[in-house]
DNA sequence: CACGTTTTTGGGAACGTTTGCACACTTTTT
DNA sequence: AAAAAGTGTGCAAACGTTCCCAAAAACGTG
């Protein structure tokens, strides 16, 4: 009881065409007449008639999607990405098949071959906190497959990528806190490896720097797991409150939800005096307490680059030999007044 | 510069066999002698062979691929799931494609026809809260596509079905409202059209009934978009409160998170005097203020016994006739203790 | 009206698989 | 010793397209 759709061959037999000519017809090439190719398309809309993309696929040798790698889609900068991502894609032409790597580089590698063996035609990706190794990569790239880096990208690899302005955004949300009189600013951030760890501390240094407070090593704690075990959080915050920080500049959507989740439960007296700005681009910051100072990265707007670089690549007619790395600004969101936070 | 990827011609020429040998010896059929696989195998393995799935779909007329639709993926809900039907595909060797229908019927058509042209196996779908007509669910079902209804299902529509106990969900939720002495308590839902919506309003009026609470339909207020527009819900909100409601159940994940933050803007005075419980799958609940009861699906769960149950359609030899509603309890999470909630 | 041109159409191979069938060879059975 | 059964392999068609190449039809032109 299989779906039984009309194919171009059944067209053809009842036109008494050749597919030949009914496949021209049906792609408006010029040698075809005027005449034929109207009575081709009437009895195509009548059958319903859908291209089989599987049937092309094959022939054409390619598919027609694009791969998708990020850590968890059940984040919201990741889910933003993705949606810009779709809304070009689906324009062009292109469907989109989303991986998960859940922050494993195994993951992510298996994932990535995953797609590779589906034939995608392209790759947008993410790497994973864990990844070092990206020698898998450079072996589907240099077999040809187009791949297009966003956020977390890797600085030894020719190719297009697309990021936030890191140092930017860090250096204003960790600005912002000085300005509103805090002293001791911790930074809690990610895995050491990826590029995102690297601008944004480099953003938070400079903001110190401007003000001419000291930089120290003890305040930066990073999370290997990018706070998918809240046990690393924990740790991390039990390490830091000794130092009395009173304000703390955090560097991913999840490491902020999750530091403040973990002030709260481990210790609910001081969360409400440590000041927190933080990458997050979450829509709810404002039903959060403690109330948070954000900075929002331009998400659908990255994709949406993200997949024009791309798209641009798969349909190069000649190896591209000049990558641009795109660098979008970042939006600060100031906390809001204390006094909605401690009525509500 | 594409990817030229070995075939089964290649091994086939390399070794001196036919593709059907090698075909047979990598599928390990029973024909082939031990000495024969072995050494297919080896060279396969040599060469890093990989099976074009492509030209496997064509011939066997199925992808290996399903179908997922839910309204939105930065949904704390839908992305569970989706990360339940991930676990049990994955382990089948199906890939999954998803596709949003941003509560929207025309692009939920849309994408389920673009899916089904891309030749998925089977379907997974949430309907959008517009969505009344599925007649063209009826079409393809009626062709032979295997749908599996999730989370949103249509009652009148004989095929395996998911969804969470909604009925007890809601009435959980409500009778803790009215056990922790509220009198006034408003029902804020979904469309209409919706199944969750009509089972959680019975839950809610069950609840009521228990305790000789009369039912007042003006106290119920319901979003066509499902919260996906912020007016939508500040007009629900504006219209509710000079009922004086002291409680409100709102019955879904967005329709909760819209509808604090709506009050926080439009009446923040009177945001932290009105109890809420709803379901939200949000697991930064504990941030937020004002703090709510939160009643919770298990939609990691849910995805996984949707993705068997269509997995079992797919692969059946004979067409199926006894269907089943799988129905999973839900979990109530009580608010936190005021006291932490006020100093946070 | 015979010829070259242009326009329109059809034949058939190819993309990489899977699989029914036939064939050759070996072993067992009668 | 012949027939039957079993074992391992190859041929070729098929899935639904696209596109190269050739053939047919229509059209000018001298």
């Amino acid at each position: 009881m299989r779906f039984e759709p009309s194919t171009i061959k059944d067209i053809a037999k009842a036109l008494g065409l050749s597919t030949s000519t009914v496949s021209r017809a049906l792609r408006d090439r010029y040698e075809i007449s005027e005449e034929t190719k109207k009575l081709v398309l009437a009895y195509a809309e009548k059958v319903n008639y859908r291209a089989n993309p599987i049937a092309r696929s094959l022939k054409e040798r390619r598919s027609y999607s694009i791969g998708i790698i990020v850590s968890e889609i059940a984040n919201n900068f990741f889910s933003q990405v993705i949606n810009g991502i779709e809304s070009i894609a689906y324009d062009r032409d292109y469907h989109v098949i989303i991986s998960q790597s859940h922050e494993s580089y195994k993951q992510e590698k298996l994932n990535v071959e995953h797609l590779a063996s589906r034939s995608i035609d392209g790759l947008l990706i993410a790497l994973s906190s864990e990844t070092q190794d990206i020698s898998y990569l450079r072996d589907l790239y240099s077999k040809g497959l187009p791949i297009v880096f966003f956020d977390r990208v890797p600085d030894d690899f020719e190719t297009h990528k697309v990021i936030a302005n890191n140092f930017k955004g860090a250096f204003d949300a960790t600005e912002h806190l000085i300005l509103s009189g805090k002293k001791v600013i911790a930074h809690l951030t990610n895995s050491e490896n990826l590029s995102i760890t690297k601008e944004r501390l480099k953003g938070y240094q400079a903001a110190l720097a401007k003000y001419h407070i000291e930089f120290k090593p003890e305040l930066v704690k990073y999370c290997q797991h990018g706070g998918m075990h809240s046990a690393e959080l924990e740790q991390a915050v039990k390490e830091l409150l000794p130092l009395k920080p009173d304000g703390i500049f955090i560097s991913s959507d999840r490491l902020t939800t999750g530091c403040i989740m973990a002030l709260k439960k481990t210790n609910p007296e001081v969360a409400h005096k440590i000041a927190i700005a933080g990458f997050t681009n979450s829509n709810l910051v404002e039903l959060f307490s403690p109330s948070l100072t954000s900075v929002k990265q331009p998400a659908f707007e990255m994709g949406q680059v993200a997949t024009e670089l791309l798209i641009s690549m798969i349909e190069a007619k000649r190896p591209i030999t000049e990558f641009e790395t795109k660098v979008l600004d970042t939006e600060l969101v100031k906390m809001q007044k204390t006094v909605g936070n401690r009525f509500l």
